[in-house]
DNA sequence: ATTCGTTTCATACAATTGTTTGAATCCCCT
DNA sequence: AGGGGATTCAAACAATTGTATGAAACGAAT
């Protein structure tokens, strides 16, 4: 075995920073092991193919983020309200502080953005979890006994405005480009901004009314009428394995 | 000229498809002309190279989207709440109803991950018009005068929601497989609830306070403590126009 | 009908990429 | 010391891709 171990881990080193900025089709082979100072055969005997070296490659970010950044074990004699404000710093904290120019990051947000095996157990060991968490929170918050589907949307909220500026921030930062308002985003005012957004959603959420004038099912005028309305969205692959497929990858 | 537009359009037409689905690097101009049944090199010729061809396309891409489902003219007199309902049910509509499943608005999806010149484009003729007839909306509905940072984060809270479920819909789908709840993210549902969320998030924004005993600036146990507060996130690339750079693409 | 600019075509080129191969080298164990 | 498996290496292969080339076909104006 001797230095086996080395090449592999300058390897995994090396393909990290690689695939995260170029993702996966775009990163070579060559490259990486380049970077590596390793040779080209390396990959293809420590991990098979370039596929795999991807997915140990994510493997390992996910190691890494969690041991840099652990959950935080919450005091449970907080009240909610600063319960939520902590998570929610804590993932605003993870994914816009100062490790979010890390190419681990920058790895599992590809994974999020366009999951593939590797994100599945990413969800498994910990977004599976955290989500819980979030939702008996809510409930805590919202009062008691909110139907599921109510609750998982909210959770969803909650989530949604944390990752609007990760996954969409190349679009937001165009958006305030004209009106100057980029240095209004900071973790600390994204921070108070979502919390006080979202409890006051949260804690109204039961006395808020959808409006009974909304106008009729709005089909737009060239619609197709046939499906305009009662659509269920596809939400990822049914439901398979999601695998690195050829078709339908993000990617630019 | 004779049938000169006639390969450019059935070029335009054959490239939206592919390049939706695959992204730009990833799709090849030979299968493009394949499937326009024209020559390989009619994109030389027509457009000078690929990344000329990509953007005609995405012009054209938005073309159709406006075409096909117009901006809604809104009834003055309607109450402000149904004025919001409206504009949400409407950009769920676009981005989850019947034409999610086109070339076009899966092209312009790609577009809001990643911007490129394009890009630019689509912000200046819509929606940075319709950002700010939603900001107005905020406006009206929490009580006027609010600070326009406040504004324009509460804007993208509402943006970020309707934004979610298409950008990291995969993920959603993944989070939510086994507890069965994947009926129930309908255009007609997640109106309902993102409109309620945010009228109670916005009516009673000015009430909600942030947590007066947050822990404080809880920097993680690893963390770098020089930068962890105050960071302010980057927001896409500096003010110089966005091109399709070679590094840090969006893709896999 | 001839001419000339425009457009299309088959083909080739140069570069890049993932993967394989077989020999050379290293390192541990007896 | 030396045998032998594990590892590394340089080189090459086969496939793909963007682009260039020069000839052929077309169409309208003279």
């Amino acid at each position: 075995m001797s230095n086996s171990s080395d090449t592999k881990a300058k390897l995994l080193e090396s393909a990290g920073p690689i695939f995260a900025a170029k993702g996966y089709s775009k990163a070579t082979v060559r490259e990486i092991c380049d970077a590596a100072e390793v040779n080209l055969a390396a990959v293809s005997y420590h991990f098979g193919d370039k596929l795999h070296l991807y997915i140990a490659t994510v493997e390992h970010a996910r190691h890494w983020i969690h041991a840099r950044t652990p959950d935080r074990v919450v005091d449970e004699d907080l009240p909610a309200e600063s319960r939520l404000a902590l998570m929610i710093n804590t993932t605003l904290t993870r994914f816009l502080g100062a490790d979010s120019e890390t190419w681990h990051l920058k790895l599992l947000n590809r994974e999020i953005l366009n999951p593939t095996q590797a994100c599945e157990k990413l969800i498994e060991q910990h977004f599976g979890k955290r989500f819980q968490e979030l939702m008996d929170l809510i409930d805590e918050l919202g009062g008691p006994g909110l139907p599921h589907d109510e609750l998982e949307r909210m959770a969803f909220a909650v989530m949604a405005q944390c990752f609007h500026y990760v996954i969409a921030g190349k679009f937001v930062g165009l958006m305030t480009r004209q009106s100057g308002t980029g240095t209004h985003y900071t973790v600390e005012e994204l921070t108070e901004q979502i919390t006080r957004f979202c409890l006051a959603g949260i804690i109204h959420w039961k006395s808020s009314p959808f409006p009974d004038n909304f106008p009729v099912p709005p089909k737009l005028e060239t619609f197709k009428n046939t499906v305009a309305s009662g659509h269920t969205i596809r939400l990822a692959t049914p439901p398979n394995s999601v695998s690195m497929s050829q078709n339908s990858e993000q990617e630019i």
